[in-house]
DNA sequence: GAGCCGCGAGAGAGCGCTCTCTCATCTCTC
DNA sequence: GAGAGATGAGAGAGCGCTCTCTCGCGGCTC
């Protein structure tokens, strides 16, 4: 081996001058193609390990026009970067994308679409080529994220019903289902003086648990339900729970839209002497880290995240591998997971 | 525009034909090089315009040797994933990240490397040139990856000091000063009585902030603390503490190794009938999530782990720029955040 | 007015790989 | 033993871009 073959990354061809074939056979040895002579691919193999070749994913992508990545793109609402890396939802995607893609030797880019130009990026990055398709994470309404990339023609799949109708794929949970599960616990445990604490109005999913609450409490006897909106934050949900309480100061039952919100109506509870369950039952939405710290342990509406995730990056595989554009939607069923708050 | 042209992306080639110049022109034009006649440049530019022309990546990179991505790589203990995740850490750093790589036009890969497989492929990701450096994030002590990005000349930047000693810029915090912040605090209040809830033992940094405790508390007059490991979780912290509590039964401080093992030692606490901080006060470490949802609200060391990430990222971009391999190590100064449990 | 310099555009050779097409060799069959 | 059909290796044309080198042309000096 020359000097100058040593200095560089060996290529196809030095392999090939080194087990004394051609290009197109170390090529298809490398690629596991099987009308390959097993002497042939013995030396080459050899030839391999002893060059140390890696091939050149650029020179592959160039030529098959596929980059094996896919774009994770979360999208916020504007300059809400860190906010939304620290929310543990973001955590929990991330781990169901990894998990599944790695199975197919593919990574995500990680992209952070917080502004219009992020947004356009983003779209850029994968029609540049960089990326075969994305996950959309979509956090907040009137987000037009989808639209731009179903607009680009790039395969997409989103995370959560999209807030206004896009013709795309999307994994969601039934959120009214959910909602409905925690509102039979709450009629079950023979609360009468239910209140709750939903989410922003702009969100789908936050609508969805809001209704779909309202309408089984209803079925369950009980036609008017207090509710105070919260944004989904530990500190919103204790001023919604005071002013819950200050308007309901008899209530026995609260749904909280998310867990992060119960945990902050638990404090309020505490601080104005409501034993909670005893005075008071209190039911999360997400079954995330804080319902399980808190004390008592949160009874909450279980959401499959990783799951989710992990069949959103299925479905995006899918149409990579099959260029017929159908949609597909998957909706997930929650859990009520029973623990001690009611 | 023929049919062909408009189903195709369109190429450099495209472009010129439809400004009528050269290929290379339109190059310059799109990457800004300054000698381009001001007339050509705008009907260039006009041209790209028309065609809907976008660069592609693969080709750049087949020619320039970078892929403008680089691999965030998280290293777990095996079959760790989805533990990795769902920690707020993992959160945090990818948010100083990713802000930080934006803008320089970058965006990181996640890898997961919770196995041996995972670590070599992580590898062979960069090595197959789909990213140009790596940052790594080592959770578990006498963990090789920083070893094998190091053997495999490929610019990588660590988080947190390697376990083991290996020639690779890092970032770390100064551990040892933020336990002896903890340890001044609780001197100052007047803590006698002191026992701290450590980290697991093959981690420098649990040790570290160990060692920092003791040795400031030894200088603060208090030369015996008593001392149990946990394991960064509220439930170890739980045990911890409730072990402490028989040993020591009239503790007036405590130091937990991180804000969770402190949430759960805070429990306890509360469970046993002791007020925080009335009868004993309580320090954690991280300045986390949990930190500031705990009632009370926990005094912690804060690490500013975003900062850190950023400041990682700079080093890896600057070592990407300056092939002279010069190690750069970076030690953050730890604050104490005082709240209402110390 | 002839020669020189410099600016700016074009030509063309790769970057490393895949894949089709061609061609040589080997194994059957009758 | 000759022709047909497999089988498997090699040649070569790109994939879309960058970048060096070349060359034309305008303005300058003496």
């Amino acid at each position: 081996m020359t000097s100058e073959a040593s200095r560089r990354t060996p290529t196809l061809e030095d392999v090939a001058k080194a087990a004394g074939v051609s290009r197109a056979t170390v090529s298809r040895v490398v690629n596991g193609i099987t009308s390959v002579d097993p002497r042939i691919r013995t030396v080459v193999t050899q030839a391999i390990e002893a060059t140390g070749y890696i091939p050149n994913a650029a020179a592959r992508t160039l030529v098959n026009r596929r980059s094996g990545t896919v774009a994770l793109v979360i999208s916020g609402s504007d300059g809400s970067a860190d906010q939304i890396f620290r929310d543990p939802f973001f955590g929990r995607i991330a781990g169901g994308v990894v998990r599944h893609l790695r199975s197919g030797g593919m990574h995500p880019t990680l992209m952070l679409a917080d502004s219009d130009q992020a947004r356009r990026d983003a779209v850029d990055f994968v029609r540049r080529g960089n990326a075969d398709g994305a996950l959309l994470v979509s956090t907040h309404a009137g987000d037009l994220l989808p639209r731009l990339f179903v607009d680009a023609g790039i395969p997409a799949v989103l995370f959560a019903r999209p807030a206004v109708p896009v013709p795309i794929s999307f994994v969601d949970l039934d959120h009214e289902a959910g909602a409905a599960l925690a509102a039979d616990r709450l009629a079950d445990l023979g609360c009468r003086r239910v209140v709750t604490i939903a989410g922003p109005a702009d969100l789908p999913a936050a609508n969805d648990r809001l209704s779909g609450f309202q309408r089984a409490m209803e079925r369950r006897g009980v036609p008017y339900v207090d509710v105070v909106r919260g944004n989904f934050t530990a500190e919103s949900g204790e001023q919604a729970m005071a002013e819950l309480l200050d308007a309901v100061p008899d209530a026995d039952g609260v749904f909280a839209a998310n867990d992060l919100m119960a945990v902050g109506a638990l404090r309020v509870l505490h601080e104005r002497g409501r034993s909670v369950p005893g005075d008071v039952a209190l039911i999360g939405f997400d079954d995330s880290e804080p319902a399980l710290m808190a004390r008592p342990r949160l009874t909450t509406v279980a959401q499959p995240v990783e799951d989710m995730a992990a069949r959103m990056t299925a479905i995006l595989l899918d149409q990579l591998g099959t260029p017929a554009t159908k949609l597909t939607s998957v909706v997930f069923t929650p859990e009520l997971i029973i623990r001690e708050s009611a």
